[in-house]
DNA sequence: ACTACATATGAGTAGCTGTTCACATATTGC
DNA sequence: GCAATATGTGAACAGCTACTCATATGTAGT
């Protein structure tokens, strides 16, 4: 067996507090909630989708509008609304060749405000 | 001035309802806004770090039980901590050789609960 | 000074994101 | 059916993210 020049530190086996860590462990968020919960977050993780939301949190828009609204091309906000969609933000109906989007529900919206709010006191 | 085979559809211009387009456009959220707000949810967006700060929620840790607790490397953590103190989510304090970190403020914990509370019943 | 340890960081890299462009789909009016 | 319109979507691509690995930095003990 060769000797190795440095073995390396391995701080998980060496360093850790016993019990803080497996109470920690143990109340540690399952990892498909992390999953959903990161998912969520990631959502409105984009400028172009914030500003999307907010003005949707308002009023129901079409998207033409939107894109209008927010200076984007419809093909760009199409994609959004895709995401938007994907993470259940957004609802919409079609109305003849026109599809209407709003915010899906005042949880979204508080959660949205909450980060804007938080924003603009610090 | 040569025949273009298909003039493009300029939705931008043709279809914009606008009174409704000049009032949302009137009360859109200004760019720096939506973009802070986006940086804040971007750094939420990942599921290590939503496990990383629901640990660091309930009590101050150091890297390398982080590290135990969410069974990433040192380094991995170290990296995510960068993320998560640029986004001014988590504080910390040097002790020695160790670095204590928990949650920046109640704000902070009450925003990741939300998103957490909101995935859950979903 | 030397070693061990805890943490931070730069380079490298595979995978992901957000846009544009071109085109597909669907609805309406002729 | 055909043309115009509103929306959706696949490909391509530049830029970004989140790891790993190696190494740097800083601290404590000998």
């Amino acid at each position: 067996m060769p000797i190795k020049k440095k073995e390396r530190a391995v701080c998980e086996v060496s360093c850790d507090h016993p019990e803080t860590v497996s109470l920690a462990k143990k109340e540690l968020i399952p990892a498909r909630q992390a999953q959903q919960a990161a998912e969520l977050f990631k959502a409105l993780g984009d400028a172009t989708r914030v500003k999307m939301l907010r003005a949707l949190a308002k009023r129901e828009l079409c998207v033409c509008d939107i894109s209008a609204v927010i200076k984007m091309s419809q093909s760009a906000v199409s994609h959004q609304l895709r995401v938007l969609r994907g993470a259940r933000l957004v609802k919409y109906r079609k109305e003849g060749k026109r599809a209407w989007y709003s915010i899906n529900d005042r949880h979204v919206a508080a959660l949205l405000l909450q980060g804007i709010e938080h924003v603009r006191h610090a």
